[in-house]
DNA sequence: CTGAAAGCGCTTACAG
DNA sequence: CTGAAAGCGCTTACAG
């Protein structure tokens, strides 16, 4: 078995001093006198003492500690957001439980309840809902008695939680006037799945865009699919049967770009040269990839950022003023996959 | 402020029984008469009391937690793993704290001394090494003291414990033969930080299959970097200025791989033709990067699922026989960047 | 089957 | 500046 622990008794006895005054030469240095500190200190050296941070939060009834869940940390999209996140915990004393929920409700709310349960402070919300809590009905309505969360990269319909996010309708549009003045006219879009917020202000974006244009906007121009590769893939399948085929393609998310791009590759089109292609996220690889991907960039690291600073505030001080919504800037990265029609 | 606390208390005084007699009914609850546990359970919803796991725990001596040290939550190659351990912490009724270290000693550190700290009941290193305890000095050389560990993906010399791996040196020299077999002499190697053991066991597998084929063995034909697409970009800069350009490239990990085939096709090669290229990990986008990449597949869900599976009976019973070392399979997966010379 | 009591390791008002 | 004591929320031998 592990060794008995070693406890704030033991320090104690061996500095010939209460176990308070171990307690407070640790926390407090400046309220102990000098010599006192030194003879804890020597001791706690002796004996290899560290302290026990579970009974620490116990007594304090805090727990340093913040759940992020993640629908996928497969995603790389995530991984540059959750570093962010992570330097400013570290510089708040709060560690980041990185929770991979892998969307499923269980999950969610097993993760969820570490809050309830005291085994964490606070939730940064990626996945774009509000896990369903134990009590389920009896907390919906009472949002008062949620416990400090902060939602980003995906806003929260019919929820009033503090969110960081970028403007997706107004990229989206942007990527899509991209393509526009570049000289296309025939263009479709690969959307995420058809429940999903970001889905529906990237399309609202697309096709605010054309309408501006004066462009036909058919909604059977729009393919569904769910921000992977292989979707991706599928979509072009399908956008190949069309009879006229598109010179350009706007898709919601960069890996969809990349699986529309192989698609296209295998049934012999050259991007860009017959086909245009933007995607959106600019994840890392995308300025790698072949030909180098049109995208629009989030500031992944920022959005950590800024929901963690947040949600230490709001843990820290219940009646914190926090802005319900945050929207920090993007832009759009011209890169090769797109070419301009004469 | 939050809420006070519902306790077992508040529990036990609606039910009308004891603390104890409420633990029971939730912990063994064929322990107490079936009306006592109807009456708890009952009482339990009113309140909707929820297990404080902090105070469980410390009353336990457990946690419930295990932490992944990983260097660099952002690689790809990590994800699939982290996918495995989670599959087995899910079922044992442990949570996976992801640290993210970036190799920094400082942050490794930390959270090792989770387990000191008894906020964890043992680690899986994923980084290469053993993070520096507190006392460091102390602690080298009484390896029977460290906490539960076991360590995946990359062995660790000269220490005693549970490790889950493939064989590097094998899988490197399958690939590099692979290389041979497709009629290539001229064949150079990009490998990853001088002083990592991946990168020695890879290259030791590169250099006997040349061996094996009576191929020269140029050590200058070796060139490091750190496992970035950036650090395969650069090693071409070099490859390039070779007074023969080799018409192979066998890469350490794939982002390398793609590093090099990026820079190649920049510098006006093409990859197959011109240039072989074979990565090493197999990591999601090779399927999908242009040319398609021929690589080593590693196992990498089922390397997590085991190293958590030891590590959870390590914790579980101290004398645990566990075996030093687990070798699993990894196979060459062939695709579309490597042509055969004539 | 159930309760009273001790104890996990810590911190902090309260006295002095 | 320091100590004795209470208490955070839980579990479990020990009696009954």
């Amino acid at each position: 078995m592990r060794n008995r622990n070693i406890t704030i008794g033991d320090v104690a006895r061996l500095a010939g001093v209460s176990n308070a005054t171990v307690s407070r030469a640790l926390q407090k240095p400046d309220v102990v006198s000098e010599k006192t500190r030194e003879k804890v200190n020597a001791a706690v050296l002796e004996t290899g003492y560290t302290q026990n941070v579970m009974a620490r939060n116990l007594r304090l009834d805090r727990t340093g500690m913040v759940v992020a869940l993640v629908p996928d940390i497969s995603n790389p999209f995530f991984s540059e957001i959750l570093s962010g996140i992570e330097s400013v915990a570290t510089r708040e004393g709060y560690n980041v439980l990185i929770a991979n929920t892998n969307n499923d409700p269980a999950r969610e709310h097993i993760y969820a309840s570490y809050v309830q349960s005291n085994l964490a402070d606070g939730i940064l919300l990626l996945n774009g809902h509000v896990p369903v809590p134990n009590g389920a009905q009896k907390i919906i309505g009472d949002m008062s008695n949620l416990p400090p969360m902060v939602a980003l990269c995906e806003r929260i319909p019919n929820v009033d939680l503090p969110t960081v996010v970028i403007d997706n309708v107004d990229a989206a549009c942007l990527a899509t006037q991209h393509l526009i003045e570049m000289g296309h006219t025939n263009i479709v879009h690969v959307a995420g799945p058809i429940d999903n917020i970001l889905t529906k202000d990237r399309r609202d974006g697309f096709l605010s865009a054309l309408e501006n244009a004066g462009l036909a906007q058919n909604l059977s121009d729009i393919f569904y699919g769910d921000f992977t590769i292989n979707s991706g893939k599928q979509a072009f399948g399908k956008i190949n049967q069309k009879e006229a085929i598109p010179t350009a393609i706007f898709c919601a998310n960069d890996e969809i770009a990349m699986g529309v791009i192989s698609a296209a590759r295998e049934a012999g089109f050259s991007v860009p040269d017959d086909i245009s292609v933007v995607g959106f996220d600019d994840i890392e690889i995308a300025e790698h990839y072949y030909p180098t991907l049109t995208t629009i960039h989030q500031p992944r690291r920022q959005l950590g950022v800024v929901a963690m600073e947040q949600l230490v505030e709001l843990i820290s001080s219940a009646d914190a003023k926090i802005a319900d919504l945050t929207t920090l800037g993007s832009q759009l990265i011209i890169r090769k996959s797109v070419k301009k029609v004469e």
